[in-house]
DNA sequence: ATTAGCACTCTAATTGATAGAGTGCTAATT
DNA sequence: AATTAGCACTCTATCAATTAGAGTGCTAAT
């Protein structure tokens, strides 16, 4: 399966994928030596092809039809594409533009990505909340409403806000309320489940203990939590074909899209990666190609953004738009969520450095 | 056009539509017959049929083909329906005990509901988070994050949370950062957009005004925006009906589904109401059905719960659906989010009495 | 190594024939 | 006056048969 391919081979299958994009249609010898005004015959094309086909490049759907490229041979054009395609320049100003315009708002931005790149690919488009390896307690807030009713704010390093309603026992005032939560924001800043756990014993108050037994809860769903805030948009881009409408099922399902993320998003790859068919492991995406990259830092805090098309899509565009928009995700999570020293101009560099 | 039936045309009518949902083949006289053993003829029911295709309640694909109900036949239909269908009892159950699982976090019920709906009704589902009919200020927190980076915390009445970071102009302690919240905090509390705005000059500090020129923009914002929190599920059920896929695009696409439902919700109406065919109004819920509802308080504090499915729908088992979500929905927000005495037995009574 | 030529294969589109479901009308029946 | 049986008619969906077109693989010549 594994052969290596004449300069005249490689180029033809190059254009055989190019050109099946484009069309959509099979492609045989004939309208490629017409289109391309190759120097050569169909004959020769077509023996070309032939070989192609037995290395597992090109299928046929039947015996007389043309050759559409395999999964194999779509992953061998990729290759090629991954390391140096590059969205047009004023495509790249108008994005960044969008982004100067929104606010410093984590969901903001969130949304915004997902917009921009449902745009750009003309596919569906995800992008998941940064998530910490380790969810560490920033800072917790509890509101008095009326009565024994609190509005109670957590807050946890990552960019994770998190709001609940609680009943107490009694009515407590503000104050208390206010006293309360200074001290275990003091006590317990910067620190995750574990640790906080293990200093139970530091408290008193019996209200106290209840807010303790709330942000020990908190910080328990949010490492168990795989990916719970995600943004999708454009959907409606792939519902018209039947081989991708299939891959909503996958989007939609909050748990089932995470897994599909974890277990592509490998540790040692930082780059962009494709996905093209499920690679035999998600029925759903069989007819689907996949691109998608990590963004923030790996080891502290890290989402994912994406695209799902058809296989047949615009490889080289859609790989740069998916490597521009996680680049500014990554600067935006660099700049703001990230403990670093900080530069002077920070809007602008999140921005203007990508 | 509105002519009255007799009773046994209203029958046939009802047997009509029912046979149609089941079957989704158009239904002829004698099939009506023999199915539901009637005391007539197939050619007295052909005459009936006739009289109720003049009457504009069914139509016909072709000369030769049996009749399916028109959309004034469904209004006709879901109108008797609208009052007293109700959800059976186990499901109810089964729901309630989800909802009591949940934690009191808008967010988390919400999320909860769109699920609901969409899993009972095996459509597809909305819920938009509530909106207050004015905005108003609740609390703003300040937490130091890193040299001259801070979150911004604004929370508004009625469950709304905005947070967003912030670069000062100089680094400043988060003591300073509280004492200028606090401050914030007494002399805005309550405060609408035109009310806050009115009392500027009592601000001194730089600091002060900086944080105050954000308060007003998130309220500004909150104001203006129509509907920005939307959850959504169960998309993958309808998109293999061509007719329903159509739906998508109104469903994703944010200010244009706000301004389906604000259009649609009427004021004066308190229940559920029922749209067929997008009632000339929206072409892209042409072939759909959607059921909705209001949830809250309309003059104070309200959202929206919908389901989206094909015209060809069990209206009773959706209708009562929606009722059921919704008042869940309204009890939360009655319960926690307006002004109101509280009962000893909030959370029990919140569930037990929908 | 390349190419022209040709027989062969397979699909998609077209046509024609047929069965089946349903209608509307009329005349007979209750 | 309402109901019904009977019948001619219409329209669709389906199947089989045919055809045009695109493309292939092979062979013999260049």
């Amino acid at each position: 399966m594994i052969e290596t391919l004449t300069d005249r081979q490689r180029q033809i299958l190059a254009l055989v994928i190019k050109e099946f994009i484009e069309s959509g249609a099979p492609v045989g010898s004939k309208r490629l030596v017409k289109r391309y005004e190759l120097e050569v015959s169909s004959a020769t094309v077509r023996s070309e092809l032939a070989a192609l086909s037995d290395a597992g490049y090109l299928v046929q759907l039947h015996t007389s039809a043309g050759r559409i490229p395999s999964e194999l041979g779509y992953r061998y054009f990729v290759q090629r594409l991954i390391g140096d395609s590059e969205l047009p320049v004023d495509e790249r100003q108008m994005i960044k533009h969008q982004f100067h315009q929104a606010r410093l708002d984590l969901a903001q931005w969130m949304r915004l990505a997902a917009a921009v790149l449902a745009h750009t690919s003309q596919g569906a488009s995800i992008v998941t909340a940064p998530q910490p390896t380790s969810n560490r307690f920033k800072h917790v807030q509890l509101i008095s409403t009326q009565g024994r009713l609190v509005l109670m704010i957590l807050v946890f390093y990552g960019g994770h806000v998190k709001q609940q309603m609680l009943t107490l026992t009694e009515p407590v005032s503000q104050d208390q309320l206010t006293s309360v939560t200074d001290k275990l924001n003091k006590l317990f800043d910067n620190s995750t489940y574990d640790e906080i756990n293990a200093r139970q014993s530091q408290l008193e108050d019996a209200l106290e203990r209840d807010v303790f037994r709330l942000i020990l809860e908190g910080l328990w769903r949010a490492d168990r939590r795989r990916i719970n805030d995600i943004y999708r948009d454009g959907l409606a881009n792939i519902i018209e074909d039947e081989g991708t409408r299939q891959a909503v099922r996958v989007l939609e399902e909050g748990p089932f899209l995470a897994s599909v993320l974890n277990e592509t998003l490998e540790p040692d790859i930082n780059g962009v990666q494709v996905v093209i068919g499920g690679e035999g492991r998600w029925e759903e995406l069989k007819d689907c190609t996949m691109i998608l990259s990590r963004y923030g830092e790996f080891e502290q805090l890290y989402g994912a953004v994406a695209v799902v098309g058809p296989t047949r899509m615009p490889y080289g565009r859609n790989i740069s738009a998916v490597r521009f928009v996680a680049d500014i995700m990554s600067d935006f999570i660099n700049d703001y969520y990230l403990e670093e020293p900080i530069s002077d101009e920070m809007m602008d560099h999140a921005l203007d450095d990508v």
